[in-house]
RNA sequence: GCCGGCGUGGCGCAGUCCGGUAGCGCAACCGACUUGUAAUCGGUAGGUCGUCGGUUCGAAUCCGACCGCCGGCUCCA
């Protein structure tokens, strides 16, 4: 009976043919041997290096949720006879079992699943792991037609699964209590070591992620490794649901999606369209500063342009189709705006003295996005890009590619966003214009901009677009999502294509380079983020209304709107609740609007002329008078400031 | 586009399974109250039940198509 240590200085006795993770000390599940995460049934010998899992990390977390997975499958086989299972994976916060199933399951059915899975945990049923030989494993799951296509397709070229444990010899097949899956495992060494877990959805999903292949039914859920990880993930869950844009803006009155007019295109609502004002005008400013020029293009062109530039033989299914006119032309409503800049710039030959020369434009494009993927503010059908493209002699690029990156960091910090990556998107095989070289020598120069900054950045293989690699700010909002915001694309393509030239100082003509960047991405998209990222509650520069008098009386009111002209001749968005309410009533509507200041004011303001401010956290502050706070509050206002001014307590 | 769910006054919902011509709360409007930091009280008005078609003596309710929304999948220049 051989002897296993682990580095803490436990050991373990190996009991003959017993899987070794039973006797690990509790709270260890599964291993990680010779540097390869493990099922310890399956330890070479007693002289390999063992290091526990502990179930927190993120090692922990998968072999848990993939277990998981496993205890759903069987729960789902024992409810639904004839039920056949393909693939069930661990994800990020959980983990998914696909199935075809003789019959629907709907969301209500999600409970009895769920307490079929705790039968399973509560009988502790080892996961035992058995290498056969595939001609024994298509035999035992002959009935599994997924599994078998699986296994046909182990150890072929295509095959990435392949590893010193699936040898393509024989295949691993993990069961329990009679239920058997086709698996590289590891796994938990038991069933009873699950538990903190939830089904939470059902969805359609494509067999191998291809549409063309046959829809199974998708059951997703989440597990951790305690219930307090469990009921802390499912409160992130709620609070995500509290700031949804879609939401948030329909009670704070921002925009709509009316109907009529059609999915996926938005309407926004004075107040919307003032947050919108706020975000547009200060990134004008900043656009003006850093040397850009603005334009202006149509919205609809003919379909040489897209033809020339390469989208229409990319991308016609994702634009709308065209308008013909009588004469056979085509007219196309624009997807992008890069052509057009384009067209500005061969408007006359151009200099190299010119460069570089970057053009800018609120550019409202239109995409014919699927009916399934629109979704509220973040993917629409009609969006207003910030978009610019600069062009460069090929010397400049490098250099300009640094400062457009720190100018859209800078830029996106101002707006209250400051965890970011970046992420390098590389040639989409088959996908792709251009040759390789080209494509190489603008990905390393993308990489060498990125390199500069002192943000960590991540690879995407294969990621960018049609016409060149791109650089993708993501960043982390105030509950820890990610979204992915600015992108800078260095294009050799669209340049040869429209046949762009410049005189040189050495007169001869040159080709330029072409750099495309959007900072907010899509305005809408952006506005959407930020208003989950607040929750609503915009900083003091964005917000629709600043400060909120209450009058106490109606022969309050008169005061309260010479207060409020006080303030707006500062500069402030100053707004009057004159109506027939209790007090209560508008410090409620106050506190549901997100005002950020609210003075209540009474026969005591009148006689002292000193405010109580109460901000969005209903923190009073009494004893202030007027003057300071229009000083504060114009102060917090041109700083772009995050947090509200604390007036301190009376 | 695909799978599943859903669509009832501005908003949130009940009624749909078991057909018999709509109800609640908030908001709006009117009135009383003139109020001190998260909802004062009373009243009024507002809906061809997403649209079109079908079944039926009769459809919010059953069937079909379309439009739209939600959760995923695929997609995202």
């Amino acid at each position: 009976m051989p002897t296993l240590t682990l580095p803490e200085g436990v050991h373990v006795e190996l009991p003959e043919g017993e899987p070794v993770g039973a006797a690990l000390p509790k709270g260890t599940i599964a291993a990680r041997v010779d540097g390869h995460l493990r099922d310890l049934s399956f330890v070479p010998g007693d002289d390999a290096q063992v290091e526990p899992i502990a179930p927190h990390s993120d090692e922990g977390l998968h072999l848990l949720r993939h277990s998981t997975a496993h205890v759903l499958a069987q729960a789902v086989c024992d409810l639904y006879p004839g039920a056949r299972y393909a693939i069930g994976p661990a994800v990020a916060d959980g983990f998914y079992y696909d199935f075809d199933l003789p019959e629907p399951v709907h969301a209500a059915d999600l409970a009895k699943i769920d307490r079929r899975m705790r039968q399973i945990v509560k009988r502790n049923q080892r996961f035992v792991r058995e290498d056969v030989p595939r001609d024994e494993a298509l035999e035992r799951l002959h009935d599994q037609p997924f599994k078998i296509e699986i296994i046909e397709g182990i150890g072929s070229d295509a095959d990435e699964t392949r590893d010193e444990v699936t040898s393509g010899e024989t295949v691993s097949l993990y069961s329990n209590d009679g239920w058997t899956d086709l698996c590289m495992g590891p796994h938990v060494p038991h069933t009873g070591m699950l538990g903190a877990f939830k089904l939470t959805n059902v969805a359609g999903a494509y067999w191998r992620g291809d549409e063309k292949n046959p829809q199974l039914t998708r059951v997703y859920g989440t597990a951790w490794a305690t219930k307090d990880d469990l009921d802390a993930y499912l409160h992130r869950l709620e609070e995500a649901e509290r700031r949804d844009h879609r939401t948030v803006g329909a009670d704070l009155d921002l925009f709509s999606f009316p109907e009529e007019i059609g999915s996926g295109l938005a309407v926004f609502h004075p107040k919307g369209g003032l947050v919108r004002r706020l975000m547009e005008d200060y990134s004008r400013r900043r656009h003006e500063e850093a040397g850009y020029d603005f334009v202006y293009t149509p919205h609809i062109t003919k379909s040489d342009l897209f033809e020339i530039s390469g989208h229409l033989s990319w991308f016609a299914d994702g634009m709308f189709p065209p308008m013909e006119l009588d004469g056979g032309t085509q007219y196309y409503l624009k997807p992008m705006n890069c052509p057009m800049h384009i067209l500005i710039y061969k408007s006359r030959t151009r200099s190299y003295r010119e460069l570089p020369m970057r053009l800018f434009e609120f550019g409202t494009v239109y995409r014919y996005e699927l009916s399934g993927v629109v979704h509220g503010l973040t993917r629409v059908r009609g969006l207003t890009m910030d978009d610019a493209h600069i062009f460069t002699t090929k010397e400049q690029v490098g250099e300009e590619l640094g400062s457009v990156l720190t100018f859209v960091l800078d830029l996106l910090r101002d707006y209250g966003l400051d965890d970011f990556y970046m992420e390098l998107s590389t040639r989409p095989e088959g996908k792709a214009v251009g040759t390789e070289e080209e494509w190489d020598e603008a990905t390393e120069t993308l990489r060498q901009a990125a390199e500069t900054m002192d943000v960590p950045l991540v690879m995407d293989p294969g990621g960018g677009a049609f016409y060149g690699p791109k650089i993708s700010v993501r960043a982390r909002d105030a509950i820890g999502r990610t979204w992915q915001m600015s992108t800078i694309q260095v294009d050799f393509q669209l340049p040869q294509r429209f046949e762009m030239e410049y005189s040189g100082d050495d007169n001869a003509r040159h080709r330029p380079v072409m750099i495309h960047r959007a900072l907010f991405g899509s305005v809408e998209r952006f506005f959407g983020v930020l208003t989950e990222h607040y929750a609503g509650a915009f900083p003091l520069w964005l917000s629709p209304e600043q400060l909120r008098f209450v009058p106490v009386a109606d022969r309050h009111v008169e005061h309260c709107e010479a207060l409020a002209a006080r303030a707006k001749d500062a500069g402030l968005r100053a707004f009057v609740d004159d109506s027939k309410e209790s007090v209560g009533k508008k410090i409620r509507a106050a506190q549901l609007a997100k005002a950020p200041y609210t003075l209540v004011v009474g026969d005591q303001e009148l006689e002292s002329d000193a405010y109580t401010v109460r901000d969005r956290a209903g923190t009073e502050s009494g004893g202030v008078s007027f003057g300071r706070i229009v000083d504060a509050l114009v102060a917090e206002d041109s700083s772009r400031a995050l947090e509200q001014t604390d007036f301190g307590s009376a």
